[in-house]
DNA sequence: AGCACGCCGACT
DNA sequence: GTCGGCGTGCTC
């Protein structure tokens, strides 16, 4: 009888592969472990078992495995299930979701290995230039590596040269593999069992008469010994015994001593100070209730909290609550590297209960918290982490916490699964029947809607913590401003005094402009010319800093030109500012001040993000320009202004959703002001103070906004009352995209009429050189997702057997944000 | 996605 | 005439 095994690999083929097993291995693999297996000539990949059975593949001879990889499955069937549920639901394939799933050091990849064929006698005058040069490396190193040899011969095709190089028999190549999870381990010490018998000892003790450093070690074990009977670490016997690794050395080879190794956990919290558990006060006990009266018929639940309503603790009453059940917990937050603050004082609160899932931790330390998780580990039983940490093995999920829900941050954009985390939280959810707990100061539309349709419960918090007062918001027409000359640079003279007057009283601010660099273009005043990128479709930003001309989606980057490229003029003009060149006007401004300016170009370093927040914290920094990260759940104190020195390049974004991200960026940045006993000021300045939006952000008009935008949504067919699939077609020759779009388009347009729109150029239509161009396909409420799917999927498939169209990649973005 | 195979321009 | 470019097709 021969058995096979069914198993996904991680590359976007849209199918699962069959590979023969023995017996053996039959009896011993199960649906969640890897198995490492060849796939084409030479790669090997970990796959992820799917199934075993006994059913031989007709047309092929499968091929056997390599080896297993696991002892105990590492993926759960749930997560198979969810898996299944996110490639269907975003139309993408397994393995693209087993890649985005799996830590990257459970994805093993092989790599070819190049050594000398010893046996063969080489006449070096034979060879060429290239490999020559590899031969020659290959008598200093005994082996090399792909990568090596790239560098070696200084081009990036090889293969031509490897092959050359075994077909003459000079080398043999050789696939490695290799897995990039090591436990860490720990080095201990012990007696060697010999002398566990008195009279051994006392002899070995009196050998050592003239070694008196060996042996004062040794009684010093046995101290340390008779302290306690834990294992002895390596570590704390010499730091504890005043000796030396060599004496010890000495101990072990002598066979006294013998060393040993054991794993060890590298997630270890280390909370500080005791954070008790806060009261909640009266409004956040309201809440509380109405939650866990809503949670009783209903899985999903919104807080909308205003900011600084104090939203985290009542998650917290939730949390201890779903803990006590014994069940697990996911926090999720949108981007966690802005979340510090949060983070340490949920670390200090639940302390050792807690993970943290970190895209910034070590391979290792993604592998072990997943191995916390599946293990059900007391530590593991609250994890917090951004969108990914869905992927996580839980088998016992009580609650789920999805913390500023309106963010877009939880939708995956680029490599597929284009995935939106907190609806697959709520399928998560469904799957182990926990609740949600979404919340948010400015709740996304969908979310509200669905709150109105009471398919989610709802919970409300409308006042700050502590009696704080919602800022005062007020909007500064600077089209006035300009023609009466009441403008410095950027500022107008309404922004200008309030800032003097919050310096005056020692408090901070924080200013906000959603753009870096200094200007985004820069033109000749005599011929009109302005530089733009090579590859993509965008005028150059200018950096005054670096004095560099830089491409904000490719990273090209050029020095600032003395004079006009096209003209030669000397007289350029900027066109826009950004955060630099506001930092710059301050400068000159407020001499006397400290300007900290938090954009992608100074966070860059590893801690500089952090760096800058614990400056601006410590009030060494008094006032603060930033792009939109200065937004996300910041919780400064001494911050009383806000100033907002452009609200209109905001809102003027072709995009269905760009008024209802206006309100959002803006209360989120109004958030920042005031958040202790004083009312906080916000100014935003505006071409257009009458625009509805900004009318409804300046008197804290959430749900006036809710309804003109519903509204609008409900009128132009966008969500939630259509379900919006883009498709993308790319490739670096203009016209390809542009037929290749039209057929797709029209294919489209054959089956769902004009619920179909495009194909469009997008607001950039070039990127690193490939044109892109979109369709939008608009499916109403009561349409069938499944059958929609399958017809673009059908579309897909036919497109990709035209010639002329061939190259032309196409990207589908379900739920696009 | 990778990787091999196969067909055309730019160099010795 | 070769080298190396990329378009095409397949992977259990």
């Amino acid at each position: 009888m021969s058995y096979f095994i069914n198993v996904i690999l991680p590359i976007p083929l849209d199918k699962e592969f069959t590979y023969r097993i023995n017996k053996t291995e039959a009896s011993f693999i199960k649906t969640g472990m890897r198995v490492a297996v060849q796939f084409g000539k030479s790669k090997i990949y970990a796959a992820l078992v799917t199934s075993i059975h006994q059913n031989p593949p007709l047309v092929y001879e499968a091929k056997e495995i390599e080896h297993i990889l696991d002892e105990k499955s590492i993926v759960t069937k749930s997560q198979l299930q969810l898996w299944s549920w996110i490639a269907s639901y975003y139309m993408c394939t397994l393995g693209e979701v087993m890649r985005a799933a799996l830590p990257g050091a459970f994805l093993l990849e092989s790599e070819t290995i190049i050594q000398r064929n010893i046996d063969n006698v080489v006449d070096d005058v034979s060879l060429k230039d290239d490999e020559f040069l590899v031969y020659e490396a290959l008598q200093h190193q005994s082996l090399l590596r792909i990568q090596e040899i790239m560098n070696i011969v200084s081009k990036k095709n090889v293969l031509p040269v490897i092959k050359r190089l075994l077909e003459k028999e000079i080398i043999t190549v050789q696939e490695e593999i290799y897995e990039q999870y090591k436990p860490k381990v720990v080095r201990f010490v012990k007696l060697h069992p010999e002398f566990a018998i008195e009279e051994k000892l006392q002899t070995v003790l009196q050998d050592m008469k003239r070694a008196p450093k060996q042996r004062e070690l040794l009684m010093h074990l046995f101290t340390l010994q008779a302290q306690n009977s834990k294992p002895i670490k390596v570590s704390d016997l010499l730091k504890t015994a005043n000796s030396n690794a060599s004496i010890l050395k000495a101990l072990i080879q002598k066979d006294i001593l013998q060393e040993y190794y054991l794993q060890k956990d590298r997630i270890d919290n280390e909370g500080e100070a005791v954070e008790n558990s806060k009261e909640l006060n009266q409004y956040q006990l309201n809440s509380y209730h109405t939650l866990k009266e809503q949670f009783r018929e209903k899985d999903v639940c919104l807080l909308h909290g205003v900011t600084s309503s104090g939203k985290t603790e009542v998650y917290t009453k939730f949390i201890e609550e779903t803990l006590q059940e014994g069940k697990q917990i996911l926090y999720l937050l949108p981007e966690i590297a802005l979340t510090t603050q949060l983070i340490t004082r949920l670390q200090n609160y639940f302390k050792d209960k807690l993970t943290v899932f970190h895209s910034k931790y070590s391979v290792n330390e993604r592998v072990e918290a997943w191995y916390n998780v599946l293990n059900n580990k007391t530590k593991a039983q609250i994890i917090i982490g951004a969108r990914s940490a869905i992927f996580l093995p839980f088998s016992n999920l009580g609650l789920i916490i999805v913390d500023e829900e309106h963010e877009n941050t939880f939708k995956q954009y680029d490599p597929a699964p284009r995935y939106h985390a907190r609806d697959t939280a709520i399928v998560l959810a469904k799957m182990f029947e926990a609740k949600v707990l979404l919340g948010s100061a400015t709740p996304s539309l969908e979310t509200y809607y669905n709150v109105k349709q009471k398919k989610y419960g709802f919970a409300e918090l409308t006042r700050r913590f502590g009696g704080v007062l919602m800022p005062e918001i007020n909007l500064v027409d600077i089209k006035t401003k300009y023609r009466k000359k009441e403008m410095t640079g950027h500022f107008s003279d309404t922004l200008l005094l309030q800032m003097q007057n919050t310096l005056k009283e020692g408090e901070q601010i924080i200013l906000f402009q959603n753009r870096r660099g200094y200007s985004p273009v820069v033109e000749c005043n005599t011929c009109g010319h302005s530089p733009q990128c090579p590859n993509c479709d965008v005028s150059l930003t200018f950096h005054h800093y670096k004095n560099q001309l830089r491409c904000h989606y490719c990273g090209y980057h050029i020095a600032m030109m003395q004079k006009c490229m096209a003209c030669g003029s000397v007289d350029l003009n900027t066109k826009g500012f950004g955060t630099e060149q506001i930092e710059k006007e301050l400068q000159e401004l407020f001499p006397d001040h400290t300007i900290g300016r938090m954009d992608q170009d100074t966070t860059r370093g590893k801690h500089g993000y952090e760096k800058l927040i614990n400056r601006f914290e410590e009030g060494e920094i008094d006032i603060m320009v930033g792009t939109q990260m200065l937004s996300k759940g910041l919780d400064f104190r001494n911050v009383s202004l806000v100033g907002v020195l452009n609200a209109d390049n905001l809102l003027n974004f072709p995009d269905f959703r760009a008024h209802e991200r206006s309100f959002h960026l803006m209360q989120q940045v109004a958030g920042r002001a005031g958040r202790t006993n004083k009312r906080g000021k916000v100014l935003i300045q505006t071409y257009n103070p009458f625009h509805q939006i900004l009318q409804q952000v300046s008197v804290n008009d959430y749900l006036g906004m809710y309804k003109d935008q519903i509204e609008e949504r409900h009128q132009y067919k966008y969500p939630p009352f259509y379900k919006i699939i883009k498709i993308t077609g790319k490739h670096k020759d203009y016209n390809r995209v542009n037929e290749a779009t039209n057929w797709f388009a029209k294919s489209l347009r054959n089956v769902f009429h004009d619920h179909v729109l495009g194909p469009e150029f997008p607001l950039i239509s070039r990127i690193r050189n490939q044109y892109h161009k979109n369709i939008i396909v608009k499916i109403p409420r009561g349409q069938s997702l499944h059958k929609t799917k399958e017809a673009i999927r059908r579309i897909h498939t036919t497109f990709s057997t035209i010639k002329e169209f061939s190259g032309v990649r196409i990207i589908i973005n379900v739920d696009p944000f």
